[in-house]
DNA sequence: GATGCAGTCTAAAACGTTTTCGACGCAATC
DNA sequence: GATTGCGTCGAAAACGTTTTAGACTGCATC
């Protein structure tokens, strides 16, 4: 169907090698006859196989990413864009992508499986339970790994400076006057610890210690477990002024339950998300949140993970980290008097 | 580094060919080969490479999609589930996705080239500027083809029952009391027209023709093109008291420039969607839309995808509608007094 | 005049599969 | 006892590339 090789070197009068030679810029081929299949490869509109060369070469320019599909997939509201500057990225230095599943067909294979089956170059692991022991195989698998929002010992990591981001988010919510804030944290990863530390230590900072109960585990990107958490905390003797949410989609879930309650946002309880999906930002009230910069984190873990393939030697393993950015919305309002 | 089956062929003392044929159901393997074979290949992890049986077989499993990245990509509000079922549906089947895009790192290369490069068994034409040669010399092209929300003469298409949802929408405008509605279209493709003429035969059966400048041209998905339609209708001498938009993202944009001029929604001015877009339903004031089934219309496209490339003589092409259904939100509301 | 050496080119093996074809043994048939 | 046929297996070609090793010029060197 598509011209192969063996037909164009007929086209030129020359042999299969010298024409593959002359594509590949090897030294031992003369400027003529390269410029010659160069041509009519033109001519003819020759590609190369990607199945052919990739057996040979035994790469693929192929790039798996593990998306997990359990939690909306391809319609995650953060990891969606994440992926995208990823996808763009990665097609900018020649990578296609490749979705990795724990399937295929009615056979079932693990994540490594999949990944050999389909001679990846690498993976990038963007939305995915990390402790489960599958993804554990891959990761110390043979393949290069870049991951997002979770650092795995001796691997490379692209995260937000989660740090920064929520502790600017804190003393926000410091200088509008709350003093019993509340925090619903996401499942476990390296970046829950981080932000719930930072948290605490900001509000420590301040001569504030949060009681035991303002802490509620939750599920990220869930609207129905965080309104099940808000409904926790509301029914609290002493309810906080100010909740923050694991994640701005799951802070839909928590408004609803406070809206259920007749309590006004921000004028009764403020909320604030995580994020910056930039949806929301364009509805009202617009949500205080974090803004993450998807697009550079896509972007950087693209690179990395390139790099990791193609210079093995020189690229180490590093965590990088991308600045958010403070978005003071509408939903954190002064904290209500004699609260 | 993955075991090969020459491995595999020495591990059970038997030659490449009968191992192939063993794990491929070949009858002339004896019950006994055929279990040892199975058994060891389990045994070893064994997994034939998907590079070496493509491309002896000519057959990928792949299946290629056409995704526009100039309209927000993998983060588009509509097309990103109806991918996701695409997704889900095709790897049901034994099919992996592979995004085209008209370049491969720094070298240009039409989508056609690009599927044929990657050895895709199909392709399916999901966020696109269908009027694009380089979409249509795709569509022209030898592989099966199924798009979405718009039809090729002689080629599968899978898409909304439109009329069906845009008449409901419309009657539903009515029975507010409206009779000043404005139309926000989308860009060309057969479901606008679709939905257009839906919207002026409802009109016109309920007695009301709509004037020329009630109508206007916008973009699907573009927040802002909708924002400058709207404000073209709000400077209009006798002003609708309803506007469609072509979308509930483009919404968005059209209830802002609403709210700049101080105008409330429903009270002074009702405004519906269309897609049913989750996230705005979670918001205030919910919109009002139709709601597109993107989980049934992606898993019909891969369905109807396979069938072309598994069974091309028994399988005919057609249009699959997939019904869609009204979401009487909060957003249009009874028609202002004495309009 | 043999030798060496660039400069070009080609033959052929290899990557890991599938598939065609023929080989072999053995039972049944004439 | 030769032939046929069946059941099982293996050799080898093929898919479209890349790459190693070598072949062939022409030309300068000794």
């Amino acid at each position: 169907m598509a011209v192969t090789i063996k037909e164009l070197s007929a086209a030129c009068g020359l042999s299969v090698s010298t024409v593959s030679k002359a594509l590949n810029d090897y030294p031992d081929v003369s400027g003529e006859t390269r410029a010659l299949v160069r041509a009519t490869a033109e001519r003819l509109g020759y590609r190369p196989s990607a199945l052919a060369r990739g057996l040979k070469i035994g790469r693929t320019f192929n790039l798996g990413v593990l998306f997990d599909t359990d939690d909306g997939g391809l319609t995650h509201n953060y990891f969606s864009p994440v992926l995208e500057a990823f996808k763009s990225e990665a097609e900018r230095r020649g990578y296609d992508i490749a979705f990795i599943t724990h399937h295929l067909g009615s056979s079932p294979m693990t994540y490594l499986e999949h990944c050999l089956y389909r001679n990846v170059d690498g993976v990038c692991i963007v939305c995915s339970k990390f402790e489960e022991p599958e993804v554990v195989e891959l990761v110390s698998g043979p393949l290069p790994v870049v991951t997002i929002d979770h650092v795995f010992h001796g691997h490379s990591c692209v995260e937000s400076e989660n740090r920064q981001g929520m502790t600017a988010l804190t003393q926000h919510i410091l200088s509008m006057g709350h003093r019993r804030v509340a925090y619903i944290q996401g499942n476990s990863a390296s970046v829950t610890a981080v932000r719930l530390t930072s948290f605490l230590r900001t509000m420590h900072e301040a001569g504030i210690e949060v009681p035991e109960e303002y802490l509620v585990q939750s599920i990220y990107h869930n609207p129905a477990a965080a309104r099940a958490a808000t409904e926790q905390l509301l029914a609290l003797p002493e309810r906080p002024t100010c909740i923050i949410m694991s994640d701005d989609y799951a802070a839909l879930g928590g408004m609803e339950a406070i809206r259920a309650h007749g309590l006004r946002i921000p004028e009764d309880i403020s909320v604030a998300g995580y994020d910056g999906v930039p949806l929301l930002q364009m509805c009202r009230p617009r949500l205080t949140t974090v803004a993450q910069d998807t697009a550079a984190i896509g972007a950087a873990a693209a690179r990395k993970l390139v790099h990791l393939i193609e210079q093995p030697r020189t690229t180490f393993q590093e965590t990088v980290s991308v600045p958010c950015r403070l978005i003071p919305g509408e939903t954190v309002g002064p904290a209500p008097e004699g609260a």
